[in-house]
DNA sequence: ACCACTATTGCAATAGGTTGCAATAACTAG
DNA sequence: CTAGTTATTGCAACCTATTGCAATAGTGGT
C-alpha cells in the first residue's frame, strides 16, 4: 500500500508516466512529487519550494518551477491564482470548486463542487463561456463585511 | 469644454481634490491622469509608462505606480487582474462590468452591466458574497473552442 | 514675494521569478 | 553491464516590479 496520505493512486505511477513519454525521473522530482501528495491540494510555488527545502536543503526555486511545468502538462497539477493573481497550484484529482476572497476582512474560502457546477452553468447558458471556476480567486465582500457595509481594502 | 475624450468630468478638478487631501499636483502626475483621461478605460502599469513616455520621456516607473496607487485610493482608478494574474487598472467612472478570457484561442473579451449584475445577484442569493465581477478576468472557453473541444493552454 | 514644511520624485538597491547554457546523470539499446 | 543520447539540473545573468532614502519642488502661511 501507499504511505501517502490522499490522491495516493494517481502520484505512484509517476515516474512510469513520465518514462512512457520519453521524460525523467529525478530526484528533485521525487521530492516535490513527496511534498504535493502530502499536502492538502493548494500550494504555491514559493511554498512548495520551502516545504522540498526542508526535504532536500539543495532544492533550487528554478527546478521546482520546472517541474511544476511538467507536471501540469501531464494533468497531475493545474495553476490557478489567487486573489492578488499570484499563481497558485491545485493538486489533482480535484473536485470542481471555486474560490472566494473577501477584501475587506482577508479571508479566503472555497465554494463546492454544487456551486461551482451551478456557476459554471448560468455561465455556458448565458454566454456559451465554459468557464473554468478555478482557475481564478474571486474577489469581493463576504456576506458579514457586506452587511457592515465594509470598504473594499487592498489586500491584494 | 473639455478637451478630453471620456470621463472628462471627474478628471478636471483632480488638482483639487489631493490639495484638499494634503497631497500635490505635479507634473508627473499630469501626464499619467492625461494618459488616463484619454484611454479607453483599461490598461497595466506597464502601458501607462509607455504611453506617459512618449509624453514625457523623463518618466520613471515607480513614480507612474505610486501615482496610480493615490489614484485608487481618491477612487479614480481600481485595479483589476488579467487572465495571467498581472495588474491591470479600470479607468473610473465605468459600469460594472465583466472580463472573460479564453485560454484555447487567447480571446478576451468584457461582459456588460446586465450580465455582470445577473451574476452578482446570483452570488449573493447563494453565498451572501457580494462579488467584484470587475476584479478577476474569469478564464475558461469561449464558446467556439469549447465547441471544438480545445484544450485548456497555458495562456497564462 | 518669500519661507518653511513635507509630499513627491528619481535613483539605487532589493526581491522574486524567469531564462540560457554547460555539466551532469537518467534512460535505452546493444 | 557498458556506452551513447539527451532530458534535466544548477548556476548565473537577467528582467520586472517594489522599497528606502536623500534631494527636489509644490503648498500654505506670513
Amino acid at each position: 500500500m501507499s504511505r501517502i496520505r490522499s490522491h495516493s493512486e494517481p502520484w505512484g505511477s509517476i515516474g512510469e508516466r513520465l518514462r512512457r513519454r520519453g521524460l525523467r525521473w529525478t530526484p528533485q522530482r521525487a521530492t516535490v512529487i513527496e511534498v504535493l501528495a502530502e499536502g492538502d491540494g493548494h500550494i504555491t510555488a514559493a511554498q512548495l519550494v520551502e516545504q522540498c527545502r526542508a526535504r532536500d536543503p539543495a532544492t533550487i526555486p528554478s527546478t521546482v518551477h520546472r517541474t511544476l511545468d511538467v507536471l501540469e502538462e501531464l494533468g497531475l497539477v493545474r495553476h490557478g491564482h489567487a486573489a492578488d493573481g499570484h499563481e497558485e497550484f491545485h493538486v489533482l484529482p480535484a473536485t470542481e470548486h471555486g474560490h472566494l476572497h473577501c477584501s475587506a476582512c482577508g479571508a479566503s474560502w472555497e465554494i463546492g463542487e454544487a456551486r461551482a457546477i451551478a456557476v459554471a452553468d448560468a455561465f455556458r447558458a448565458a454566454d456559451g463561456f465554459e468557464i473554468d471556476i478555478g482557475h481564478v480567486t474571486l474577489v469581493g465582500l463576504c456576506r458579514s463585511c457586506a452587511a457592515l457595509g465594509s470598504t473594499p481594502g487592498r489586500s491584494d
